[in-house]
DNA sequence: CATGAATGAGTCTTCATTCAT
DNA sequence: AATGAATGAAGACTCATTCAT
């Protein structure tokens, strides 16, 4: 190759598309995105074909990013409710470090921009913990349900769950807690 | 005097919007909503000084209808249980039977366009629900969390519940009935 | 109507075009053309939705005008040969004194921009020349082909003719009536 | 020297200039027309300069292609008649031939690409058959004209001839046929 | 020499809002 | 009051050419 594509600029495009679409919402710029990269407008190009691309490559890779931390370090040794609770420990934790990242994905899950494969991506990455979840629940109210929707569930209140542990950190661990209580109830 | 004439109007602009809104996100162009509502583009700002006064209206609106329906025949008479039962049917039952309405809340939901104060009305407006939402939580998981929390919990499952529900029309019933023992359980 | 559509704009921006693509080709600027007819680029968008509808309306409407000028005169009274020698004179002189459209209609006849049916609305218009060199062409070497087969051959006779009368003016009358002896001989 | 290395790939580069060019015009980007080629997009500029460059050299070869298609076989041995009705059936078939090459000739015939020394060239190469139709022209109605202006007629019919011919393929000796003898009563 | 990533000016088009009628 | 034409600053994307590798 003549020169290989630079992995650091797309990178920072990618950070920069972040940290403004967080800021800003999906209507970001990809000039001022290539701009706060410190890259060329046209450059934003030759490592995204479109801004649609760009978008779906954000929810893709932070998403296998979330669901990257959350496996790490669960094991399947301990019983369900350790290995829930790790999971719900760091699902919120990591919401709750990462209030860009979050945002970003919050307006990315209710925009069309983001193609139903990746969507499907995603979900098949997420295999891990939705098995989890599903292995808890299987006795609960949702045992006759669709599996999906315990995982959706869940997914909804570890959102929510965060957004509070956001705003008031010194409470975090108490709601993380309290929350994983209530969850813990609902599943069973 | 604060509203100009044309009641029929206003409120046909109001539902283009929404329909718009649903299809095309925020982006939908005011210009297409009048159209669609068959009226001058222009006129739109008679109506609405701005695009943003709009998109708070409908949150607004759409937000007290949905509370309204909620609370319709909900009566303090019957048992918490029962109570509880009440608002959660009615409440995905409404979001089952207008997913345009819901599509475009989500929208809005997390678009910084819709101002704290309009969220802060609409908050207050929901007061019954949340009130018997955290009677109901008093002695549950949540019981030393701030009070906003159980409601926001409750309210990301509904959504989620609905989502479902929609989905697939002929399970609503027990999707309805199910998720709501998932979240009886847990509040408790 | 609030405001009618100023008419001297819409031709301003026509003329303008003209101009520019005589000079520049169909990669004229549509900026470029607003500018140079005094007017701001959003606001030839009022006028032609797209650069394509501009395009077709310089074809169709130039195309029509050297047709009025060629029909201009144009009586049945007189025979075949002074009828074509009216319509080649009154053809090759138009494209003589208007050498910027003759040369925005050579880059749009090539361009696929201009829609079938624009060319079919101008064979249409076209129809009285069209039938006159028909009828001139019955008993000659044309007689059992396709009758716009002498059509075509006329018109691209008549731009050649054009072209050398423009170069050199001072022969424009020769060169017109030579021409002229030649069509004459090869319809016949 | 002036050449580089690689015969192949050039042709490879023009064969694809000539199909995109046909089919999208001059706005064809180089980076298509190497990608058609097979040839990474910098190197086109190894065997073309500039993109003028590309355009010229495509313009140059064809029609020294087409001249020398139209001048094999032709022999100062038969008479004019003979030998025109060569000249013409040859020119012909090949645009019947070629329908790419003829539509991208016609996009780059009124381009300002294409710079005049190229086309004085082509004119150069195409001395033989210009002399032939002056010969022929010697006495008709354009006898007393620019010699230039018998061959850009003949030009301009054979063009359009060919376009019927391309059109309606099974007409296609009939067209070529009553159209030589239009041209043979017009020249004389 | 060959390559393909890099560039940034330039393209068409959109749009919320204003204001002449 | 009602209308719809007018505006001009963006916006996403393209492209011929260059040059690091």
């Amino acid at each position: 190759m003549a020169r290989p594509k630079n992995e650091e600029r797309r990178q920072s495009i990618i950070d920069s598309a972040i940290r403004l679409i967080a800021r800003e919402g999906l209507s970001a710029a990809t000039a001022a995105i290539a701009k706060e990269a410190g890259v060329p407008n046209g450059s934003l190009f030759t490592y995204f074909a479109t801004k649609a691309e760009l978008l779906n490559t954000l929810y893709l890779e932070v998403k296998q990013e979330l669901i990257s931390f959350v496996e790490d370090g669960l094991s399947d040794a301990g019983g369900e409710h350790e290995q829930l609770l790790h999971l719900w420990t760091r699902w919120t934790h990591w919401g709750a470090a990462n209030p860009e990242k979050r945002q970003m994905l919050a307006q990315l899950s209710v925009s069309d921009e983001v193609l139903e494969t990746t969507r499907e991506a995603v979900l098949a990455a997420a295999q891990g913990p939705v098995n989890l979840v599903q292995r808890v629940a299987r006795q609960g109210a949702l045992r006759n349900q669709d599996p999906a929707l315990a995982g959706a569930l869940v997914e909804s209140l570890a959102d929510t769950a965060t957004d509070f542990m956001s705003r008031d950190p010194e409470q975090a661990e108490q709601i993380c807690l309290a929350t994983f209580e209530f969850l813990w109830n609902a599943l069973r």
